[in-house]
DNA sequence: CCGTATCCGATAGGATACTG
DNA sequence: CAGTATCCTATCGGATACGG
């Protein structure tokens, strides 16, 4: 339910607490970025994209997106059984919010070091680095 | 459905990785909102209402928020020197973009929890001091 | 291909005591 | 009041191995 007046004032910042600890997590965004990006991704191809992480973080971090209702997972029955994962609604309601801090950030501190492992668009797959 | 729209392509996510890890901390999100909300606020009021916060924690995640250039330090030279920390107009702007989250964030979640030890608004009291 | 299970090192953050 | 200095613990995240 909805707080009858739009001029919102006392706001609980307790689901905040609840939504930073899985956004904090290391790849939590880069996660959203590149779902929303490249749309459905599978385990592994998302471990390759992100370069260095681990299974286990990554597992990790899928299921608190997961469970924060940010992520959907789906499970596909082809003869190799695949999974995909992909932005839910709310995943992409909240990189709407987030492009705009990407690009924010981007420019204030905008230095493209040359080593940079991830280097993509905030919302779009062009790979044009340099 | 929206479509991503078109343009500022090419983000470096690396500069997002050092914000990250500032704004990943615990409690920096939240001392953006109250110094948004309240103003100049000294190191033990700020500790006071952030309830449980440690002072190693809170000194650490001041420093950073100012190494980032999202909150100033003022010392006053009053008979009891007092320090105070604002926000930067760069964090004024990263605040901008960021009520919208609070606010969709407690939507989305929205549950008020009584004993919820941090409990104010994303912007009640706009003092801009630009 | 999709993960889980373990182990391990690094670090964040809490408690407390103490100094300027 | 505004921190710093230790210490301690929990958790995160990386590596590797293994199982579904």
């Amino acid at each position: 339910m909805r707080k009858s007046q739009p001029d919102h004032t006392d706001i609980c910042f307790c689901p905040l607490s609840g939504l930073l600890d899985v956004l904090a997590k290391k790849w939590a965004l880069l996660i959203i970025a590149i779902l929303g990006n490249e749309g459905e991704k599978g385990f592994n191809e998302l471990k390759k994209e992100l370069g260095s992480i681990s299974p286990k973080p990554l597992s990790d971090t899928l299921k608190s997106l997961e469970g924060t209702g940010l992520v959907h997972k789906r499970i596909l029955a082809t003869s190799p059984p695949s999974v995909k994962y992909s932005l839910t609604p709310d995943g992409w309601q909240f990189r709407e919010y987030l492009i705009p801090i990407l690009v924010w950030v981007s420019e204030r501190g905008g230095k493209d070091q040359p080593g940079c492992p991830i280097h993509r668009s905030p919302h779009r797959n062009s790979n044009n680095p340099k």
